[in-house]
DNA sequence: CTTTTTTGCACAATCGATGGTGCAATAACT
DNA sequence: AGTTATTGCACCATCGATTGTGCAAAAAAG
């Protein structure tokens, strides 16, 4: 309050204005004054110099010295998209409610920019790390591990950490069947009729296109690969790939499983460039729950994956004493057409 | 690569395997070294031990002794929307360019948040603050004041620090504009058929509310109060808006300004509970671009705001001698229904 | 072969907080 | 009163990097 000092009060500076050493400072402002033995009153007229000062701890010579910084880690492929900014949202919440700060970077889906993310983040000295939706999660492990950094897999699993994914094969039969279901509603459905758009060479397209498959041939017979075309995580190349079968059958399928949220960005794309009214009878499935997307004017079914309980979950692991490389399971849930779920938002305080 | 030790290397272990002293093993690995006059063989010889022995810096200690810390950080009122998400994402990319490590947190609309949360960053001796969509803003900046701290204000103004935000009156008249055209296309509106949802007692609500009552009152020739019903930024409350006027006239207003994307998710809770054909006519304009809002079942107009030229903006300003705390605008977009925008995510590399 | 200049580097203080250790002063006992 | 315990705190090394300063050795100049 009172000081107009440009620069920050050191423990020193309160040492000096109260006539006790630093480390007395130190230690009545760290909370360790009691097991220090120092005297109540001491205690007392440095934390009202502190306040008055408005002292606040260094955290960067906290953390040398004691090499840990009070900071936690999310390392996400991307940011812009519901269900990692949703993570992100919890994360905080959690990290916060731990008195530790939150540091939520992106390694944009790229094995070396994911490495060297973490290496920064190492060199802050981070005291633990949730590796989220990495294309390599065992290069992050091994960077991790030479470090002595507490981590654990979310959402993509590794062979080397202690890992937090979605039942993505569960999650997958759910979604299957539900839009085959009601897409045998308006008509008997072939195999031809049923796709699947998005996805590549990870651990999570691989369960979903697995719980696909399996659901598929169960329920219509058959499952020609034909039906099956990965396309990435990117709205452009989903896009190309509607736009293909489009071009080959002058029509999409009337059924269809798309990868994941950012795949169906790719059917907006699409959609965009063709008038409505020639897709109003699709039925589709999205690996990803978006509040807009399950009301668009299709049945689109959706799964939510429990990001929240994936970060309580880390954290349990990161806590325990053994942290043995398996691979925990968290349960999606299947999200109807036209629905709104809550999120972290709605714990925010409601200001009028 | 060849060592298996715990620990990692500091200079103090690269001076002894060099035979140099620290300070030379920090110069060179801090590129002063030239300035310093080492020899050419001597960096190199340094710079080899380094790379094999992964050598990264302390960047804490580098921090607490230069008081700066490379961190970058940006002040968010929360991760799970896209406008917020997409500008973090631009953040990040924008302040990586520049070498720094951008930390982004949110401070929940909690003026109270908001300023601990910047003293944490402060605490870790971040470079920069962007302060983005702040309850308050010169609350912020205060702390920021107090700790030398360079800032700038996104999305929402200050008076007390330079801000770079949406033209929020323009972007409402443009929108204003577009669904009462679009609207008069289905026969001639009323007054009373045109209401906007959304918004508080914060700059860009009072601007946007300011541009939709100018061009309403300038194209339907008045303007009743009881057609603006700011509702925070909360979906269950503009839900509960959208109910209150459905049971008061048995139907939503044949056309709408929905103030946020936030407050669109509040008109998806209210459609969930209510039968699709109801509401097939409704005309929505929304202050925010969302890709799968932009296709819903029923005409949106939708504003996007470019947050990436706003972070551009920003750091144009930080890097100024000076900085005066003026206001500049950056003009939003109008995105007409069923429009699918690249974003962010369209520059990562796109792996099959 | 001196003297001056330049080159190449080592030394040591410093950033702010932590925590082990040691030592007075006071209190509690014979 | 003399001894032992306890209380209350100061001192100092330390974390890893940065940087101003100083001083040899080598090179250039005279």
């Amino acid at each position: 309050m009172a000081d107009i000092s440009k620069k920050k009060a050191t423990i020193y500076d309160l040492s000096i204005l109260s006539g006790a050493s630093a480390s007395t400072v130190s230690a009545v402002l760290n909370g360790s004054w009691r097991k220090r033995r120092i005297k109540e009153a001491t205690a007392q007229l440095i934390q009202n110099l502190a306040n008055e000062h408005g002292y606040t701890a260094n955290l960067q010579a906290r953390g040398l010295r004691s090499s840990r910084s009070g900071l936690v880690g999310l390392l996400l492929p991307v940011h812009d998209n519901r269900y990692f900014s949703s993570m992100a949202q919890s994360f905080e919440a959690q990290v916060r409610s731990r008195g530790q700060c939150p540091l939520v970077v992106s390694g944009c889906r790229d094995p070396d920019e994911e490495r060297q993310v973490v290496e920064t983040l190492i060199s802050y000295s981070i005291d633990e790390l949730f590796i989220a939706g990495a294309t390599d999660p065992d290069g992050v492990h091994k960077v991790c591990e030479k470090a002595g950094l507490k981590h654990v897999n979310i959402d993509l699993p590794g062979t080397l950490a202690p890992s937090v994914i979605s039942d993505n094969y569960e999650g997958a039969r759910m979604l299957t069947q539900a839009i085959i279901e009601r897409a045998q509603e308006d008509g008997p459905l072939s195999p031809d009729d049923l796709y699947l758009f998005g996805g590549r060479n990870d651990h999570a397209s691989h369960e979903r296109i697995r719980g696909f498959r399996d659901v598929k041939r169960a329920l219509l017979g058959a499952d020609p690969d034909v039906c099956i075309q990965p396309t990435g995580y990117s709205p452009a190349m989903t896009a190309r790939a509607f736009e293909a079968f489009y071009e080959g059958h002058g029509k999409l399928p009337r059924t269809f499983f798309v990868n994941s949220s950012i795949n169906l960005e790719g059917l907006m794309r699409f959609l965009a460039l063709h008038p409505h009214e020639t897709f109003a009878d699709i039925i589709v499935g999205c690996y990803d729950y978006d509040p807009f997307g399950s009301f668009l004017p299709f049945p689109v079914f959706m799964i939510r994956q429990d990001g929240e309980a994936m970060i309580t979950k880390g954290f349990a692991i990161l806590d325990a004493d053994r942290r043995p490389p398996i691979t925990h399971l968290v349960r999606p849930t299947l999200v109807p057409p036209r629905t709104a779920l809550t999120g972290p938002l709605d714990a925010l305080k409601d200001i009028g």
